[in-house]
DNA sequence: GTCTATAGCTTGATAGAC
DNA sequence: GTCTATCAAGCTATAGAC
């Protein structure tokens, strides 16, 4: 059983994800998540900028437990890596390059017009980057090249989603893969 | 003299740059660059679209140069590295975190849904990459290798900008230029 | 080439029946 | 809680005077 209101942030979670928060209008967020508007504003009162927060918030802690299962799947920290780089870029091709990150777009979009967006959006990478340098530490490495490589991570799984978006290939999110493994390889020993 | 086409596309780089393709309206670029929404369709008989494509191709070699000048100005290419995301950092600092990649955020929200702008930006990528990768070359790195140096740093970039304008605080861009530089570093050696 | 006015559509938001 | 109708404001695009 989806309610409406999950139904509404999923819709939302895709859309942000395929062309970011300007070009989502709420009306075409109410008809892919086959919900009229009046139910909109009944669950989310404080209009779009509120939908988005929640949408962002909730897309954000899941997009971080999906990758911190998918690092959890592999005992080895290197191994880990380059399995999570595989399974990020086998995502994009199967959705035909949509299926990526459901905050970047949103991000850089109100980084510079939209404080409260921009105030949630970092949190979520703190998120993120804490989450990370966690596992690289217990991976073995000092606190302050495991916050580096933490931050490398991210920058790199968002730069493939960008490039291999853009080209229609899986190439670029490969070849971030193979860096990202030379930079923890070179950390742990 | 700058003439009526050159503040157009320069007003609207700015404004992709801060918010992207949506959100910036025809309207906005108008008032931004002090001339009537006529003079704009007099220059883009395409409208919006030609605009983009136009602004997106000038803004995107601009910002190729300016990269390969920087790392023209130091002869050492791992000093080079680090002198060149330095000056990302600082130049976002002092913009107040808005004066960024003039691309990525137009490729993110066009990437699933306008297949023109997609192209021209995979066109723009391109063009990066094949430059960096002959300057990785020139360096003393393989093919494969100086290929897959180039994609990061275009990603090391991106992701800098994305989590340095998020945060507003230069720290994720100087990471990723340690990152960058230990990178370059295991490669020429 | 420059500029104003406006058409036609879409947007975010609200009111009110059910 | 669900849904429809509608508003004011914004958008892209065009027409036509100068």
């Amino acid at each position: 059983m989806t309610t409406t209101k999950e139904r509404i942030v999923e819709a939302t979670t895709a859309l942000f994800m395929q062309q970011g928060y300007s070009a989502s209008g709420l009306k075409q967020i109410s008809e892919a998540s086959t919900a009229p508007v009046g139910s909109l504003y009944h669950h989310f009162p404080g209009g779009k900028a509120e939908l988005a927060a929640e949408t962002l918030r909730r897309s954000g802690r899941a997009y971080g437990e999906l990758v911190g299962a998918i690092l959890d799947s592999e005992p080895d920290l290197v191994r880990a890596i380059d399995v999570a780089f595989t399974a990020a870029g086998e995502t994009l091709r199967a959705s035909g390059y949509a299926d990526a990150c459901p905050i970047a777009t949103v991000a850089l979009e109100v980084a510079s017009s939209d404080e409260d967006l921009r105030v949630v959006c970092d949190e979520i990478f703190r998120g993120w980057l804490e989450m990370l340098t966690r596992r690289f530490e217990a991976g073995g490495v000092g606190r302050p090249a495991a916050a580096d490589l933490a931050t490398s991570f991210v920058a790199c799984l968002e730069g493939g989603f960008l490039l291999s978006r853009v080209a229609q290939d899986t190439a670029p999110m490969a070849a971030l893969g193979r860096s990202m493994v030379a930079l923890v390889e070179a950390a742990v020993r």
